[in-house]
RNA sequence: GCCCGGGUAGCUCAGGGGUAGAGCAGCGGAUUGAAAAUCCGCGUGUCGGUGGUUCGAUUCCGCCCCCGGGCA
């Protein structure tokens, strides 16, 4: 049996770069694991492979989807599912990568049988937050759905919209639906996950320099063509680190420093907010503190070599 | 060298004889189909050093060190 690698780690900690490298070494092929990536819009803001690594080794679901689709965790398991079989039956070794924990979380341990929830009625939800509020909408899911009221968390609007959504939609409580798993897309024992930890303030100096780098690439251009296309801004697309800055500065409200500051914090952020779901969700995988490729290389092939015999 | 002003949290600063706060940064946590999202929680400190006055000093006084400005 060939395992799957999957690879999870903080923002800027270096994952593309290692899975190129691995994947050269295991003739594997790569799959985005990274909620932002998928976007074919956002290019330079998601750090995302270059052509020429794209062309070396096979990527898969990389920039697969447009900026105006709202694309979920449910839609990546559906479409991960079969590009994972085709690899294994080509013989070659699928490597996850990416920061988003949720889909490792989807992809490991399967996700509830939630049925989609129609337009319309995501459209009635929003209707209700607007005019109402979150303590309002708060209410109508304690009525309806008393056990995820209580597990949601203060003024939490997308969780309490699911919940009331779902109500909605099919008049069965989330909390209820949430009990029944769907068999996992990878079962027990068929993946090995590592998780590259790298110290903090290193890691966020990357980030800093990073952002840098991606200004210096275009990150501004790209971010005019979203904003000249009108978009909702509540799409996930129009959410991605920078994104929001980046507009603000193109309307004028706010200086290219203060753009570049606040992108650059919102991603460190985020970086501190993937350990926390590394060391809570993941605390069994194995983990990576060092930032040199070749010490990386050589425990991950190591670990993986283990779980082949 | 002399004269001012200032050394308090990672940063910018407030305060003031009873061991100290604000903003930002940061830290901890939640996370089941928007997850680079969304939300909950937390001051993290030799108050520059050292003597003295005092029941008690971060606060008052002396000396020293450092930083800024001015005069030489």
């Amino acid at each position: 049996m060939t395992p799957s690698l999957l690879i999870h780690g903080p923002t800027a900690s270096g994952k593309s770069k290692l899975a190129l490298e691995l994947a050269s070494v295991l003739d594997g092929e790569i799959i985005n694991t990274d909620a932002m990536q998928v976007y074919g819009d956002l290019d330079v803001l998601t750090a995302r492979p270059s052509e020429a690594d794209r062309q070396a080794v096979p990527h898969h679901l990389f920039g697969h989807v447009t900026a105006d689709v709202r694309y979920s965790t449910g839609q990546w398991l559906v479409d991960v599912a079969p590009v994972i079989a085709d690899i294994l039956r080509r013989g070659k070794v699928p490597i996850l990568v990416g920061g988003t924990g949720l889909y490792f979380l989807a992809v490991t341990q399967g996700l509830s049988g939630v049925p989609p929830v129609p337009e319309e009625v995501r459209a009635d939800v929003k209707a209700i937050l607007q005019s109402e509020g979150v303590d309002r909408l708060r209410s109508r899911v304690s009525e309806v759905d008393p056990e995820s009221a209580a597990r949601i968390q203060g003024q939490d609007r997308y969780r309490l919209s699911k919940a009331y959504e779902v109500w909605l939609a099919t008049g069965t409580p989330l909390s209820a639906l949430h009990g029944a798993r769907r068999t996992p897309v990878l079962g027990a024992g068929e993946w090995l996950g590592i998780a590259l930890t790298p110290p903090r303030p290193r890691l966020y100096q990357r980030i800093d320099k990073r952002f840098e780098g991606m200004m210096m690439q275009g990150a501004m251009e790209e971010a005019r063509a979203l904003v000249a296309r009108g978009l909702d801004p509540d799409l996930p697309a129009m959410k991605a680190h920078g994104m929001p800055w980046l507009a603000a500065f193109i309307r004028n409200e706010i200086s290219a420093e203060d753009a570049a500051e606040n992108a650059k914090r919102d991603t460190r952020r985020y970086a501190k907010r993937q350990f926390t779901w590394i060391g809570r969700q993941f605390p069994f995988w194995p983990r990576i503190p060092s930032l040199d490729l070749a010490e990386r290389r050589r425990v991950i092939l190591a670990l993986f070599r283990e779980l082949q015999d």
